[in-house]
DNA sequence: CCAAAATGTCTATTAATATAGACAACCATA
DNA sequence: TATGGTTGTCTATATTAATAGACATTTTGG
């Protein structure tokens, strides 16, 4: 660790205490301060920041919003989760086996659902015919109780008729596939670009203002190559990661 | 497309502008202003955002800075460059050929070379032991001679010896392990995860402050499974998206 | 119980960000 | 060449972010 100053840019149009806030959060996800389970007194931090100690207050009370630290008068600033779920992308990628025994509580939620035509790019992905009716889930996926992706999703919907009350009682695409007659499936291609959240996504997602977004475009075939679901899929930044294994 | 109030928010440690030029970006990245080539004009990006015409100038500023538009007094603002480089990972993922015919002029720069003993972390991950000598590579990729890619790269010293010097005359990790005498080599994981740039990474990618990270840790092995390198790359985000076929 | 080490709160000041309006300069084209 | 659409520049003001310092409050540990 270089225990020198560490560099925060002035009048680049994102607050100190914002970025002074990330590098905490980072550094609390990539255990700089597992041996104390605090993080550095307020006074230190001003010091390796070069920024007055209510600068990095600021920091801190964002970062206690985000339940990531909870200070407390007299003893310091706890740090109160740190977890990056890993998510493997492998040939057989599913969410919930993805997830593991990173979380006790896994949850799927469907927050809408609508029958539509394919859009040209949709079609040309799902290899249907562009206005083929398609089903659109928007679903919510949970790790103990903490949003951990938000997804929209289409499916060919002759072929899957009935998915979406499917995944409402099961909260698992891989259930609910099942539940209309395919038993396996298959990812064959994934796409990762990262934005800025937007309103949506801090809705959504209970992120703070200024958070970082993975957004993972997928593709499923059955066994037999043929197209079963596309997906956009939006993850926070600071909570997960990815894990490509050939 | 919504022609409505695109969202911003205030108070949240972003300044609007810089929010607005990240919206712009993303948006000249995503098409939308192909037909015309030109960003919408001032007051009508002001009224979408809901805010000043000063304030979407200083935006737009800013990205006439990062060399992605250009106002022209009477006529608008232009778009000069747009693009997103695509990279592949499979197992066989190699920087150059990823690249393939997406930029003409393809570069690898050696910033800087050294041997060192192996941290506990890195000796895991290469299948050596703890302090045994690593060769570390710090190098710049440019396509088209803007910054791709920064990258810390580490071989193992015994068996790779020399292989700073064939980089940094061939400029292409394949061809260096090629003089080193491996002849192929194998993508076994890679995990890709987004943060904020930091100091370092403005500076190393040439990039506006407050913009994307997606840092990628791969490891690579000879065909027959033996740890060869491992490297840690960050990548602009708003310059590349990862592509996973499996 | 006392002292050291933290965080909490308050006031005051300066610098940066955002809004508002007016008008000049320039370009394309009808 | 006149006109409408667009960017450039200027002044003024309000709001937010950051600095600075002082002191109160709480916890931990000797």
């Amino acid at each position: 660790m270089d225990t020198g100053q560490i560099n925060v840019q002035r009048q680049n149009g994102v607050a100190l205490w914002r970025q002074i806030a990330d590098r905490i959060r980072a550094s609390i996800a990539n255990g700089d301060y597992d041996a104390t389970g605090k993080v550095p007194p307020e006074f230190t931090l001003a010091a390796q920041f070069g920024v007055n100690r209510h600068t990095v207050r600021s920091a801190l009370q964002a970062l206690a919003q985000e339940g990531i630290v909870r200070s407390v008068q007299g003893r310091g600033t706890l740090i109160e989760r740190k977890e990056r779920l890993n998510f493997p992308i492998t040939k057989r990628t599913r969410f919930s086996e993805g997830i593991g025994d990173q979380a006790r509580e896994k949850e799927g939620l469907l927050l809408h659902s609508a029958e539509e035509p394919a859009s040209a790019d949709l079609a040309a992905r799902l290899g249907i015919g562009e206005g083929a009716p398609v089903i659109r889930l928007e679903t919510l996926r949970k790790a103990d109780r903490r949003p951990v992706s938000r997804s929209t999703t289409w499916f060919p919907a002759e072929r899957f008729a009935g998915i979406e009350t499917a995944y409402r009682d099961s909260g698992s695409i891989t259930l609910a596939f099942r539940a209309v007659g395919l038993a396996d499936y298959l990812r064959v291609s994934t796409e990762v670009t990262a934005i800025h959240a937007d309103g949506a996504d801090l809705a959504d997602l209970q992120l703070s203002p200024g958070a970082i977004i993975l957004v993972t475009k997928a593709l499923n075939t059955d066994p037999d190559g043929v197209p079963v679901q596309y997906a956009v899929t939006r993850f926070p930044a600071d909570m997960v990661q990815f894990t490509i294994e050939n």
